[in-house]
DNA sequence: GGAGCACTTGGCCAGTTGGCCAACTGCGCT
DNA sequence: AGCGCAGTTGGCCAACTGGCCAAGTGCTCC
């Protein structure tokens, strides 16, 4: 195992890991849709306005966002936007995991 | 924000969190290709065997790898073929990621 | 049955994450 | 200039993660 390949799979993870979480899902689902600024997305999130700010610096470090100051909002795009296609596959991943959970319980 | 939907980008993080480390991703990858025995993963992976032991047993929770016992070895197989599509999302996310870092170098 | 793999599980520890609060910056409005 | 809103950053704390070691299970082969 190179320290080249290792390197590609700590990216990958990196960027993954700015994605594994619920909130920053969310926004990333919203700003697929359109863009929004801090404020209406701490509204939709419902935690603290520095907790999200967080969050999406977290987005941005990882590359999956856009943020433009307009006056005294920042308004945040969603850079990547294959990430809508590749969630399709995760639902896929969820129902055969839900499925292999009833097979379980059925069993019995 | 009602529940259900809560609740839909809290599975999706679930599956995304145990898809973001190096580790997983590599096993993942070597899966993609071929069922594999957990010492040849731990081989691979160069860690301690029951390190590899529970990164497998989170992809087996998050439904992403089946396991079957074969004499003493047990062998992984990766259940959901839709991840190595969803990789080349991933190369597209860090491939812009890497464009915008050169820019902002180039630009003074 | 005993030795020796192949795994899994529990325990422990260090490092990371995610949340809120508080302090600060910067813009816009009067 | 001064107030207030939008946003970011630092500090702190509780919870989680990832690693190794050690102990336990279960199979195979002698």
């Amino acid at each position: 195992m190179d320290r080249k390949t290792r390197n590609r799979y700590e990216t990958r993870a990196r960027v993954l890991k700015a994605l594994a979480h619920p909130s920053r899902l969310m926004m990333v689902d919203e700003l697929a849709r359109q863009e929004r600024c801090v404020c209406e997305l701490t509204e939709m999130v419902g935690a603290d306005m520095s907790t999200v700010s967080k969050h999406l610096s977290i987005l941005r470090n990882a590359g999956l966002v856009d943020m433009e100051k307009r006056g005294a909002q920042v308004y945040y795009s969603l850079r990547v936007t294959c990430v809508t296609g590749f969630f399709h596959c995760l639902e896929e991943v969820m129902r055969t995991a839900a499925e292999e959970q009833l097979e379980l319980v059925a069993i019995r």
